[in-house]
DNA sequence: TAAATGAGAGAGAACGTTCTCTCTTTTTTA
DNA sequence: TAAAAAAGAGAGAACGTTCTCTCTCATTTA
């Protein structure tokens, strides 16, 4: 993980601070090579996903998304300690991506508008082609990939529970605010209301319609209904 | 778990069929023989279900399941001609079972109740243990597993396109008779709304509750709210 | 005795990973 | 600034392991 710091760097960075001497700890961090080595590291995360997506976490091969890097795998294990590590990153910046979305629940205004847009922005961003002129394919692929690996792998699981309790979070707490401006009845039990909206939702996620001929907006009033189910509004704001 | 079937036990079950020359030919398909061969094959598949389940189809080896059925591979691939049999087979029968639950909805007379208990009854089954004393495990896993299967091979995928297909139908039927009974209102598009119900409630039975610690009855609201929100039953029934 | 059944070694391919070596770029030294 | 040294980057063969599946040979059953 971290480079080993060598005796010739380490004095280099106990220098002086104002001279060359420092040159060398800054560019470390900001220069050429970093920048490049960030560079290659997205390069095999893209190749990555995409062989992920086209035959899943074991489908794929080392050899595989070195083919799709045209890179050597002397060359990618520079980058990455192992496959391993490579579905960890990929597993964490989908669900992150997914967690994200939900951010603007927190300064919505409209508790139902609220949540069916995040549904359609959900399905809309799941469905989008990930990487350039590849096979067409959705990263929808990816969120089932992701929830079938946490089943058997620890490390996968782990970022599945903190990025869906970060989700799970930011739902409650629009909830219990538009509830607290009289938008929605009060409901028994928050947290199973949240579970199992989040579980629904992902279930629609997953099917990818988007990719079967039913076009993102036909889902608004299904999400609505969903929504207005779920949270009951009270009468004044419908 | 089925008992394996011991060669002499089986021996001793059905002797006596006066004419010669079709005995060998009824014996091939009823006798003691098919019946073995029978049993041999379920004590594969219940052995293959519980390494799938552990570790996934990828995951789990041959030799796994060969240990877990106190097999050679030798005696286990004159039953199965390849793992990819195997998964075939585990696919097709976790697909019926779900569709198979779908069949009370064809006699029920409140569609609402109807959709309400066939989404516990779904739960119910998945979360259930599937074999005796192995570890304490549901095949809610085994769920996501075909999903994540079916995306890339294109047997899988024609198993699960068979059976949703199914499913799909005896919503639809279930529907249509509710609508012509005056039961709910006329929906524009009424696949649309199978699907999407059908979607939702995958997602509930994925997430696994009862596992969670969510007592299976608490799930039965959340199911009624979900089905009256999508199938908007008329006032006269509520 | 002939056919069916099974055990288990192991073939051959594919896997993830490492190793060695070359070439380029950066840093230090003179 | 020019030469020397070190580090970085990458290619590709090769490693040990594990995979699915087959083959041979012994045992059981009819």
């Amino acid at each position: 993980m971290v480079d080993q710091i060598l005796p010739r760097q380490a004095a280099s960075i106990a220098e002086d601070y104002s001279d060359d001497a420092s040159q060398c700890f800054v560019a470390k961090l900001f220069g050429k090579r970093a920048r490049n080595r960030e560079a290659q590291e997205e390069r095999i995360l893209n190749a990555a996903m995409t062989c992920f997506i086209r035959s899943g976490f074991r489908g794929a091969s080392m050899n595989d998304i070195c083919s799709e890097a045209g890179m050597s795998p002397g060359a990618l294990y520079r980058y990455f300690p192992s496959k391993e590590a490579i579905i960890e990153k990929i597993s964490a910046a989908h669900r992150q991506q997914s967690a994200e979305i939900l951010d603007r629940m927190l300064t919505s205004s409209n508790i139902i508008d609220a949540v069916t847009q995040v549904g359609i922005d959900h399905v809309r961003k799941m469905s989008l082609n990930t990487s350039g002129p590849g096979p067409r394919d959705s990263s929808a692929r990816l969120f089932v990939e992701v929830r079938a690996e946490a089943m058997r792998n620890e490390g996968v699981a782990a970022i599945c529970e903190l990025h869906e309790g970060l989700m799970r979070e930011k739902l409650l707490a629009a909830f219990t605010a538009a509830k607290e401006r009289g938008e929605i009845d009060p409901v028994t039990d928050m947290e199973l209301l949240v579970a199992t909206l989040a579980a629904m939702g992902e279930g629609i996620i997953m099917r990818n319609f988007p990719s079967q001929g039913v076009p993102v907006e036909a889902l608004e009033p299904v999400f609505r209904a969903l929504a207005e189910a779920m949270l009951r509004p009270t009468k004044a704001n419908n």
